[in-house]
DNA sequence: ATGTCTGCAAAGATTTTGCAGCTGA
DNA sequence: TCAGCTGCAAAATCTTTGCAGACAT
């Protein structure tokens, strides 16, 4: 994890008045140990595997935190699941692109979006201030080749397409 | 409300083997009676007026139907509650823009945008199927005057700005 | 006739909160 | 010191589901 981060939450926590903790320094760990998205009760079995004693209630109210601070933020890949993103400080406006076969998130930037949008938003009278936009697409290769490589990697993994209920 | 989306449910009833019913007209109606956007609890109350003996359970279980048949979208407006569009069928890949200050939101669509995605999804590997663009903004009218119509007609109508809870 | 629907109430899933004790500044 | 934080369990929301009777085809 990158050390500014922790950094960032800092300037975060003593602009508001409030604590440096162990458990928020664990938690923040834990959510930028990697690039993947997570939901509130992975990130909970994240940070219990470095240290079991951390409560879900924490978890949330950290959670909270981070998206506040700006840190993460939250997304919905159309999986009636709250997802959040943790690579919104290394890629400020990147988009999502959801594979409606496979369910593999391809992140994407692109200038001409952000430009456009810009636009877009000027001519109806307002200020940008971000943007969200997902795109849900088929695989191009499932298509042509009758397969998608990343569908039996997704279902290997055990990940769920789509539907949680 | 269009007879036509009557009609286009009819057509998946008959499709899928379901059955026409009494409660699902209604609240199909309900559901499009207004372009406005709403959640669960509002078509509830909706279809309350209209006849009271309608159980929630059943416009759970309709939405769902009205999602599956194309009829209504579940979109993200960040205010922490699933909301339902009834405005895809007028058009059907239309945007929406919210105002950061007073919670309004305008609908939009833009043949560029719509045309630049679908390059970039293209260039990506995938061939596009939707696509879901928010835009976050704030009201020029605020900056520039001091005050944005909107959010006096927002407080006005007691409507809730972003966070639910 | 019979497979689908509905209403009800209970169950589920997820997230929030009140409170007492703990802890960082 | 003392306001903020944590853990716990209970509460709150929102949504789904099992079941028995009703209904559409």
């Amino acid at each position: 994890m990158d050390a500014g981060i922790q950094n960032q939450l800092d300037d975060f926590i003593r602009r508001m008045g409030l604590r440096r903790t162990g458990q928020r320094e664990i938690i923040l760990k834990a959510a930028f140990s990697h690039k993947e998205h997570f939901t509130a009760e992975d990130l909970l079995g994240r940070v219990r595997i470095i240290q079991a004693a951390i409560s879900r209630a924490t978890v949330y109210r950290t959670l909270a935190l981070m998206v506040e601070a700006g840190l993460l933020r939250e997304i919905d890949l159309g999986d009636e699941q709250t997802t959040y993103d943790p690579n919104f400080l290394d890629k400020p406006s990147h988009n999502h692109l959801v594979c409606i076969d496979c369910g593999r998130v391809v992140e994407f930037e692109d200038a001409h979006i952000d430009l456009l949008n810009d636009c877009v938003t000027r001519r109806l009278g307002f200020k940008p201030l971000r943007q969200t936009l997902k795109i849900e697409a088929n695989c191009e290769q499932l298509r042509l080749n009758g397969r998608c490589p990343n569908l039996i990697a997704t279902r290997l993994s055990g990940k769920r397409l789509r539907k949680k209920r």
